[in-house]
DNA sequence: GTTTTCATGTAACCCGTTACATGATTCA
DNA sequence: TGAATCATGTAACGGGTTACATGAAAAC
C-alpha cells in the first residue's frame, strides 16, 4: 500500500528475486553490483523491508550464517531451526505476491523512468525486462536527454559571452556528458532493433539467474578490463 | 547561524556577489547560468532567503520592475514610486558580512567540495576563487574519483561472470564516465599549473563581473558548438 | 578474551518538493 | 478586462541521513 520511493523498492524486489538475501546483504549489492546505485544507508533500508513484508511482498525467514543459500543439491542448512525463540539473520525471500508486484513495476513505465536514477535501476534489470518495455525505457530516456540539451543550448547561446570562462566550460562540459550519454543510448538502441526476440518474451518463464552468457545484441564494448594488477587496493 | 545545506546558500551568495536580483530571478540563474545546478524549487529558495537575511548576509531592498538594474544613463523606471506601504518585488543585495562570509566559503575547503554537487557549485565560481583553493578543489575531486574509480574496478573483477550483460553494460558506462571527468580533471590541473598567477590573489579587489574575456589558462576546446543542422526535434 | 566485522534496528533531524494561496504586472 | 507571466510566500509531507543502541559471530 504505502508507496515507498519506487526506487529502493524497486531494487530491492529486483535483488531479493534473484536470491534470497539479509538486509546487511542486500545493502552492499546495492552500493556495488548495480551500476550507479548510490548507497542506501541502514536507516532507510531496514524500514522499507519491513513495509515491503507489510505489504506481504516479502517473508522474513530465520537465516544463519551469511553464505549460506545452499550451494545446489545442498539442501537448505536450516540447522535444526531449534533457534526457536533466539533473534537471528533474517533472511528475505520474494514471496509470490512480491515477484508478481515486480514484474507490474517491470513492465510499467512512466515519465518518472527517464529521470537519472530511475534510470539507472531499471536499466540495471533490463535482464529480466521484456524487449519492448525496454526499448520505451531506452528511447525514452534518449529524448529526455535531447530535451535537457535543447535547454543548455539555448542558454549557453542567451549567456554567452556575460559568462565567465569557468563557468562556461563547466557547462561544456556538463554538456558533452549529456552528448555522450546520448550516443551511448544510441548505441544500445540500435543493437536492442537487431538482436531483438531475446529472452523474457512472456512474463512466466522462471531462471532468473543464469541468462548471462548468451550472446545477445549488446554492443560488445571490450568486454574485458586490460590486465590491471592492481586489485583490491581498496580498504 | 543555522547552517543551511551549504550548496545553495553558497550558490546565492555567489550570484548575488555578482549584482543583485530578486529571488524569482536567481531561480532562474541558479537553473540555468551555472553548470549542473539543479532546480531548486521557491518552496526552498525562499525560506533561505530569509535565513540569509536573519544571519546578516543579505538586506531586502524594494526592486520595482524586473529588469531595473538601471542600465546605466537609462533612469530607473521607478514609477513615481509612490508604492509607499505597497508590498513590492524584493532585491537581495549582499552586505558586507555577507561578502566576507562567502569569501570564507571561497578560501574553506573540506571532503564536501569533493562530492558531485559540491564540487560543481565549487567549479561555477572558480572565477572568483584563488588560484590554491582552486587547485586543492579540482586535485581533491580528482582523488575522491579515483577512490571510486578503484571501488568499481574491484567490484567488478569480484562478480564479473556472475553478473547479467546489462548490469555488466551498466557499470562499464558508469566506469567509463568516472574515467571521462578524470581526465577532463587532469586537463584542467594542467592548465591551471602553466597559466597559473591569473585573477584574485589577494582577496580584497572589486569588479566581480568583467573579469570574463581575459585569456587564461583553460584547455580551449572548440567554444563554439559545430554547426549541428539537426536543432528543436525535441517537443 | 578482546577487538573487528557482521547484523539489525530506531529516533531525531535535514534538505528539499508539492501543492496551494496570493497578488502585481504585462499584454492581447 | 481578462489571461498569462512574474513574483512571493507557506504548510504538509517525503525520502533520506546521522548518530545512536544493541548484540552475535569471526578473527586475532
Amino acid at each position: 500500500m504505502s508507496r515507498r520511493s519506487g526506487i529502493l523498492e524497486f531494487a530491492v524486489l529486483g535483488l531479493l528475486r534473484e536470491s534470497p538475501m539479509h538486509g546487511y546483504e542486500l545493502r552492499k549489492r546495492l552500493n556495488t553490483s548495480l551500476g550507479i546505485f548510490r548507497a542506501f544507508s541502514y536507516g532507510t533500508l531496514y524500514p522499507c523491508l519491513k513495509t515491503l513484508v507489510a505489504n506481504g511482498w516479502l517473508i522474513e525467514e530465520p537465516g544463519n550464517s551469511p553464505a549460506d543459500l545452499p550451494p545446489a543439491g545442498g539442501r537448505a542448512v536450516t540447522p535444526a531451526s531449534s533457534l526457536a525463540g533466539r533473534r537471528a539473520k533474517i533472511v528475505y525471500r520474494l514471496t509470490a505476491e512480491g515477484k508478481e508486484h515486480f514484474e507490474e513495476l517491470l513492465s510499467h513505465t512512466g515519465p518518472d523512468s527517464w529521470e537519472d536514477e530511475h534510470f539507472a535501476a531499471r536499466f540495471a534489470f533490463f535482464g529480466q525486462t521484456e524487449h519492448e518495455v525496454r526499448m520505451r525505457v531506452l528511447e525514452g530516456r534518449r529524448s529526455r536527454l535531447e530535451e535537457r540539451l535543447e535547454k543548455m543550448r539555448a542558454s549557453l547561446a542567451r549567456t554567452r559571452e556575460r559568462l565567465d570562462d569557468y563557468t562556461l566550460e563547466l557547462q561544456r562540459h556538463g554538456m558533452e556528458s549529456v552528448e555522450r550519454e546520448v550516443r551511448w543510448l544510441n548505441e544500445l538502441i540500435e543493437s536492442e532493433r537487431s538482436g531483438r526476440d531475446q529472452r523474457r518474451s512472456s512474463p512466466g518463464s522462471e531462471a532468473p539467474q543464469n541468462t548471462a552468457g548468451e550472446t545477445d545484441g549488446l554492443p560488445r564494448h571490450r568486454g574485458d578490463t586490460p590486465p590491471d594488477p592492481s586489485d583490491d587496493t581498496s580498504k
